[in-house]
RNA sequence: GCCCGGGUGGUGGAACUGGUAGACACGCAGGACUUAAAAUCCUGUUCGCCGAAAAAGCGAGUACGGGUUCGAUUCCCGUCCCGGGCACCA
């Protein structure tokens, strides 16, 4: 019987389906754990080989925890909504649900393929009503619920208003908008439309106007991290800033929360410190500095510093241009001045100030007091200063900030030196570690320290606070698109009224147009019905129904709750989370944020929703190249180029051409000739009769025709090699080219595997005698590797542990039963199908998942070691057979008596004896 | 520019807390079986030296230069290179 992969996998996939073998209840005794991979956009390109790599080690790693006696949550779905889906509709008239529906069967299909063990029962659909239905209770608890700073926790917005009824928001300042301020009369006295307008301000999800970023050819706006360079993420579309009304999650007040936060979970150092960075937490200080101006409208500027400890070194001041007061500031002599540099800062779009960083402004003719020394300092306006961070206003210390230096350079304002000889006059130097000079009342003190001596003076003088600030900005939650979830709000008389809960879900209506609604709004907007209901005309982003989805896997199917809180305790955090890099600001903080909200109304019993991050590499493509003499249809073998790349002098076009016609670098020409009509007629000039190709390592892409598709594989070697030599390419974190020929390798293990136990005309060949302590020793070690490698992730090690026990087990033609099945329990979770028939074969009841993990055991490992002292300065070594279980003065007198470390102290006295790990015992001579 | 990672044979990569560097696999070379091919198996494969060859031996070697240590791919300092993230956040 040979070793017919495809009839062996067909079967036991079909079987699974049948027996509902991943079924997973919700009730157990087990341990749980919750495996979980992010769950894919069902793009209509289909899987390539870099989209499994995570799932088969989440796959492998699920399996293993079974096997290990745990209750495990592995399920999937799919993140349906999106823009991608809208763009093909527009462009082929095909209904978002239609192309998305075919998207998922054809993933599905080559998901079910390799053979995962996810629990399909439980999978989810972002588009789907019953899923959707939830998203938009979750938005509505958002929208109902405000954010306590004193107790730091999101709380309903009913208690709020309570509190506003007797007291007043003089213990709640108002988080969108610190000027409003109220008491209790003032609040019983104000209009419902009034409340309702401060009440905006409180919401965690808030609709208000603001600064957004405009994608005109997506027709919609995005959030920041949607936003990379000045263009979309998706498409690569200009994006210009506009003010409009839109919603917002406020996440902004989880700032702190989602720093803490990360200190009890395990990501890895550099996507914490992405989201650090994102987030950016900076100390600092708000300074009110007096003005003098011409008009006098203005009575103080504020600024927000970092540095409150150089202020005698501020030389001058600067403003946002985008800020009022500039108005105000502006002097009669500047004015013309002014009005043409605001006129110049509006013309420029965001990606021509990302792109040329030239160095702009112009004086407003007024001039801020340095409260210490009372020196004038002029005040500027320039579009380096950001009007969305801290005050929109800075202190500007040239010889300590390298910006402020080069604006000071630039228009030659004066620079003051406080930093002695620390300022060398050409660069800024932004150290803290300076003694201040020049500054006063602070001369001769070290900055460190004059930062607490400013503060409180100027607390004192009341004219300066202490003060947190965020680089983050609260999460832009509305789009003018169709295809997302619709806002269960209704809009009467300009105020937003959420739908009763019994009104959910509120489904997204057929539409026959894509085309944007009027101002701005979206595709909702040309539904007469819709609008005649006063319903919000925005959908949600991408990264609403992806905010919680890892919630609704533990229930699926419930129509009461998103998820029961039985079900929740149940499950708790997802203990292994498997994705890529891309959404480290994006849905990574969002669902943090989400999870935080639903546990502090009292929804979930955690407030972090992943224990364990793990980010799977990239696997990119080998691309490879023909190479075209210019004007030609003949093609030269790479070996025959010049030196420079051109052959005989003349220009060749090098051109992509599909991997899957190339073995290793060798073209086959004929498959060419019929790959494209243009290359009927191809001529070729080949090297010692082959024609070989170029190559490089490029991003795995349909237009570099790089890209493999895993059915091809599977088709070819199977799925279980298919699984195994993704995990054996290297490190699951690691991105690593894709090598078709590397395959074989994996795949003669297996069959080398099942060789050794099926005969191919007897079958199976087992014996039932008791094992050798050799053989024993080889299964026992391999327990303990694949154990061990499991456990960390380290798969490719793993794999080639495998590997080194079927060699060692061939050598030994063993074919004993007590070896064969607690290798297969072992090797299941790597290669599930091979591992199912040989435990069927070997008349074994039920499924090897069902098995219980063999216990190593290290008397077998033990037994026959042996030590190997090194003498240190004359780097020689010998072996010496040793039982370990000797004490480490045993091990040392035996290796003392050796013959051969006899002869190398030559009667002397060892300065000392090391011993250490691998079984190595230095004597040091 | 700033902040993280990382540099090991022809290639992907091993070496877990400092302890036989190059596991395992690909590729390549040679060989066996075969009319032939496929499949399978065996041997070799870091570089250099010594040798007709084999066995054995010697020397160097983990980007480069230094340091700590009996011992460094691993720890420390400096330089170079590659990958990723952030980029006027005061």
């Amino acid at each position: 019987m040979e070793y017919s992969f495809r009839q062996i996998e067909k079967k036991w996939q079909a079987e699974w389906k049948k027996k509902e073998t991943y079924r997973v209840s919700n009730t157990s005794d087990k341990p749980k754990c919750y495996v979980l991979d992010m769950f894919p956009y069902p793009s209509g390109a289909g899987l390539h080989v870099g989209h499994p790599l995570g799932y088969i080690a989440s796959d492998i790693y699920s399996r293993f925890k079974r096997l290990k006696g745990y209750n495990v949550l592995h399920p999937m779905g799919y993140d349906a909504f999106g823009l991608p889906a809208e763009q093909y509709a527009i462009e082929h008239g095909v209904h978002p649900a239609v192309s998305t529906d075919a998207n998922i069967n054809n993933f599905r299909r080559q998901l079910d393929n390799i053979g995962f063990c996810f629990d399909w029962s439980r999978e989810i659909r972002t588009s789907d009503p019953s899923y959707y239905k939830w998203t938009q209770w979750i938005f509505l608890q958002l929208f109902e619920s405000y954010y306590d700073r004193r107790e730091q926790k999101a709380k309903p917005i009913a208690g709020l208003v309570e509190i506003f009824k007797t007291e007043g928001n003089s213990h709640h300042p108002c988080p969108g908008d610190a000027s409003i301020r109220f008491d209790a009369a003032e609040w019983n006295g104000f209009t419902e439309a009034r409340q309702q307008e401060i009440l905006m301000n409180y919401r965690l999800a808030y609709c208000g106007y603001g600064e957004v970023n405009w994608c005109e050819a997506l027709g919609t706006v995005l959030a920041n991290d949607e936003v990379v360079n000045g263009v979309s993420e998706r498409g690569g579309f200009p994006v210009v800033k506009k003010k409009l009304r839109q919603w917002y999650l406020r996440i902004t007040e989880y700032a702190d929360r989602l720093l803490e936060g990360l200190e009890r979970i395990e990501f890895s150092e550099a996507m914490k410190e992405m989201q650090t960075n994102w987030i950016g937490k900076s100390y600092g200080a708000e300074i009110d500095f007096a003005v003098r101006s011409e008009r006098n409208a203005v009575s103080k500027l504020r600024v927000y510093t970092t540095r409150p400890d150089t202020i005698f070194g501020v030389d001058f001041m600067v403003v946002a241009p985008e800020l009022e007061i500039v108005e105000d500031l502006k002097s009669a002599a500047q004015a013309a001045a002014v009005d043409e540099y605001l006129a110049y800062v509006k013309s420029r779009s965001e990606r021509e100030r990302m792109a040329e960083k030239k160095i702009t402004g112009v004086f407003t003719g007024s001039y801020a007091i340095n409260p210490f020394d009372g020196k004038e300092i002029p005040i500027w306006i320039s579009e380096y200063v950001l009007a969305g961070y801290g005050t929109g206003a800075i202190m500007a210390v040239p010889c300590g900030d390298e910006r402020d230096h080069r604006f000071a350079q630039h228009f030659n304002i004066p620079i003051t030196n406080i930093l002695g000889d620390q300022y060398d006059g050409v660069e800024a130097n932004p150290t803290k570690d300076a003694i201040l000079q020049n500054s006063g009342f602070l001369n001769g003190i070290p900055m460190r320290e004059a930062t607490n001596i400013v503060l409180e003076k100027l607390e004192q003088m009341g004219i300066g606070n202490r003060k947190v600030n965020y680089r983050m900005r609260d999460a832009a939650f509305s789009r003018q698109r169709y295809w997302g979830e619709p806002f269960p709000i209704q809009w009467k008389n300009g105020v937003a009224v959420p739908l009763p809960e019994t009104e959910l879900p509120l489904e997204l209506p057929h539409v026959e147009s894509y085309k944007p609604g009027p101002e701005g709004e979206g595709p909702l907007a040309n539904i007469p019905d819709w609008v005649a209901r006063e319903l919000e005309t925005n959908t949600m982003p991408g990264y609403a129904g992806s905010s919680w989805y890892f919630l609704r896997y533990m229930d699926p199917q419930n129509d009461q709750a998103f998820c029961s809180r039985e079900a929740s305790d149940y499950w708790g955090q997802v203990d292994l989370y498997i994705g890529g890099t891309e959404h480290a600001v994006g849905h990574l903080l969002y669902s943090r944020m989400w999870t935080k909200v639903l546990y502090d109304l009292g929804h979930i019993g955690f407030d972090e929703p992943f224990k364990k991050l793990v980010n799977q590499g990239m696997i990119q493509g080998s691309s490879r190249f023909v190479y075209r003499i210019n004007g030609t249809n003949t093609f030269v073998s790479k070996g025959l180029l010049d030196a420079e790349g051109t052959y005989q002098g003349k220009t060749v076009d090098k051109l992509h051409v599909d991997v899957n016609i190339v073995d290793g670098y060798n073209l086959d020409v004929n498959a060419f000739r019929t790959w494209k009509p243009e290359y009927e007629n191809a001529e070729f000039l080949l090297e010692d009769g082959a024609y070989i190709c170029g190559s490089e390592v490029e991003k795995m892409s349909k237009s570099k025709f790089n890209t493999v598709n895993p059915d091809h594989i599977v088709e070819k070697f199977g799925a279980d090699t298919f699984r195994m030599y993704e995990m054996f390419l290297g490190p699951v974190e690691i991105s690593k080219p894709w090598d078709t020929k590397g395959i074989e390798g994996v795949h003669r293990f297996l069959k080398k595997f099942w060789r050794l136990y099926v005969d191919e005309t007897k079958g199976l060949q087992l014996s039932s005698e008791e094992p050798t302590p050799e053989e024993l020793k080889v299964l026992h070690k391999t327990i303990r590797k694949i154990e061990e490698d499991t456990e960390r992730f380290s798969f490719n090690t793993a794999v080639s542990g495998f590997m080194i026990c079927v060699n060692e087990l061939n050598d030994l033609k063993c074919r004993k039963r007590a070896i064969l099945l607690p290798l297969l329990v072992i090797l299941a979770p790597y290669a599930p199908h091979i591992t199912e028939e040989l435990w069927q074969m070997a008349g074994e009841t039920g499924s090897v998942l069902d098995a219980s993990y063999p216990v190593f055991e290290e008397k077998y490992v033990k037994e026959s070691s042996k030590a190997y002292p090194v003498a240190i300065n004359g780097k020689t070594r010998t072996e010496i057979t040793i039982d370990l279980n000797a004490t480490q003065e045993e091990v040392e007198a035996i290796v003392l008596a050796n013959e051969t470390v006899q002869k190398w102290l030559d009667g002397k006295a060892p300065k000392k004896v090391v011993y250490v790990k691998n079984r190595m015992i230095n004597v040091v001579l």
